[in-house]
DNA sequence: AATAGTGACTTTACCGGTTTAGCGGCGGCT
DNA sequence: AGCCGCCGCTAAACCGGTAAAGTCACTATT
């Protein structure tokens, strides 16, 4: 295929075209009043014609704005490929920028210094008009950073963990103590709970949060195990909390996503307990995955797709200056199904 | 949050702050010769005290580039969260744009004729250097639309369904053959499969390759059911495949993601079907997933994240007039599992 | 000694829009 | 009639860089 040598229109030849100045076009372009309708569709009539479109590029370089905001997310691509949820919350934010034909800018980085300076080259490159921040962590660098900017940012994480800026984040203190007291009504008093990776703030707060709950509830302690939210680990973790003898053996156990709930499940059903006779097992985020079980898979669900479109809308409240609060999104909700049930129902599968 | 006024540092301010003229800083930061040592140090260090970063919506306004490439994804947000390969093709993409300092401006669209409006606002807006086209149809409208806009482009297709844009693919119908045959000599005679989406290409390649291994093998039919790539349409499918009575009922079923496999393998489990004993099951695309199951999946595998990779170096190649060939990525490789083996071993799970 | 060549910069003309100041003409008001 | 104010539009400055042409001092060549 031979490159064509685009022809370049530009908006002095949409002008020339329709006998106006480029001021006129631009005028037309950003419904900006000042034009008769009768040259406001002169000018329309011209740019289809041409074909014309206006370089972004230059507009922004003259308006001082653009229609793109950042997002980094600092994750193993390992782990990325299979978490339902960036997926989601993607497409969620997605759907609020669309609407706003604004795009959004998307990098994979190795580690919290890449992304800072990615942000900063971003903001000062003017290439972002803000930025979704995810996955914080206790005193993350980002919080300074951001700030030292003075760049537009929505920070998704609880406000403990977020400093000044602007947060919106699940209440996972609250959904990890309802899990809890779940299992225990059902009868369940020994729990463990398989948690996602430990540097980041949310895992503290459920590892907290569960501690916490346990020890209200008078349950027989606490086993926790932090991993990296992979399968494999997932599994892992599952193996070894099951092949503790049967009083130590917990009855119960909480996963910190789907992808490792499901790894728990094959792994139970590959030592020969049956679930939820010998074991509970309790997912979290819900995602397709815990329907296609079997048994499905109880979990604590979440509507990750609405999440993502309140964190896009609130950086617009950020961006243009609204100054809006920062607020929780619902609670995720315990969905029982298939895998939860009071202990000792026991039998083989 | 008070945001701050943004002091504006241009690099007319470095300049003056080196005691050098703009072009000077210029040459500096775009590393070209013509400068003594000193003095591209006297720059670096002013830009290092100012904190001053080149604005790139300036830079590509006068150099006529962008460094940025533009992927938009064109399937429901619902079976987007699921599927692995987007995430891990991401990944492999990522990888190749950031050493080459380029960015990702990703937009999920709900049809084609909305992705080709908005390849067109890219490319006519300058703000896509190029552009990476997936899940290619029959007839698809981006072909044309692409080769009208002389956009830098690489499909990833077959190029019986990309025309003459620059593709890079896998070849489907070998893998499929392959698949076929594996489980053909493993004695199996009533193979189906279940497939992915109907109007995508390479769904219609593989269907005939199907077709054409069963007949090659001289096997007892061709089940085939198109779904819509989601794990319900999976199970839904499977489940009217293994109702039909034993001597009609498949013994082996393909799938042409994991997500349906596994939605496979929980419904033969929830019809008192073992797996393999009754029936084999197939994955394709081969994430995770396929080694958290029990039985494990069986799969054809596939290097996703150097798929990614791959398409993105052929897209600098088209970028920067070297017209690579269009070529295909190593055909996927059986990968068996614990899912999949001889008929009739039936004994119950 | 005159000429050519080179290295190190500077000057200046864009890139393609937006924006603001300005300007001619026309209707309304006094 | 004269002045004002507004409408509809144009001209030109500007956004912050890049790139090509120009300048100038200094060395090398003949």
């Amino acid at each position: 295929m031979t490159t064509v040598p685009t022809p370049r229109v530009t908006i002095k030849d949409v002008a020339a075209r329709a006998g106006v100045s480029k001021g006129a076009v631009s005028l037309a372009f950003n419904r900006k009043p000042g034009l008769s309708d009768a040259t406001r569709d002169r000018i329309f009539a011209a740019a289809r014609e041409l074909g014309w479109a206006p370089n972004l590029t230059a507009r922004s370089l003259s308006s001082q704005r653009v229609d793109v905001v950042g997002l980094a997310i600092c994750r193993p691509a390992k782990q990325l490929g299979l978490e339902p949820f960036y997926m989601e919350f993607i497409s969620g934010v997605e759907g609020v920028l669309t609407e706003r034909s604004c795009s959004l800018l998307l990098r994979l980085v190795r580690n919290l210094e890449e992304e800072v300076g990615l942000q900063e080259a971003w903001w000062k490159g003017k290439q972002i008009s803000g930025s979704i921040l995810v996955d914080f962590r206790a005193d993350d660098p980002r919080v300074a950073a951001v700030e030292r900017l003075g760049m537009p940012a929505v920070a998704v994480g609880h406000p403990s963990l977020t400093g000044s800026l602007t947060s919106v984040w699940t209440d996972d203190a609250t959904a990890v103590a309802e899990a809890v007291r779940y299992l225990a009504a059902l009868g369940h008093r020994r729990i463990a709970r398989v948690g996602g990776a430990a540097p980041l703030g949310h895992t503290t707060i459920r590892t907290a949060a569960f501690d916490e709950a346990a020890r209200t509830l008078g349950l027989a302690g606490s086993w926790q195990v932090a991993t990296d939210f992979s399968g494999d680990a997932g599994a892992r973790a599952t193996r070894s909390l099951l092949s503790a003898a049967p009083p130590d053996r917990p009855t119960a156990i909480v996963y910190d996503n789907d992808i490792m709930a499901v790894a728990g499940l094959s792994v139970a059903s590959e030592m020969g307990l049956s679930v939820p006779g010998d074991v509970s097992l309790l997912a979290w985020d819900d995602s397709q995955l815990c329907r296609l079980t079997h048994p499905t898979l109880s979990a604590m669900s979440h509507d990750v797709h609405g999440f993502g479109a309140d964190v896009a809308r609130t950086l617009f409240g950020v961006i243009t200056g609204e100054e809006p609060a920062s607020h929780p999104v619902p609670t995720p909700v315990l969905t029982p199904r298939g895998s939860t049930a009071p202990p000792g129902g026991g039998s083989r599968m």
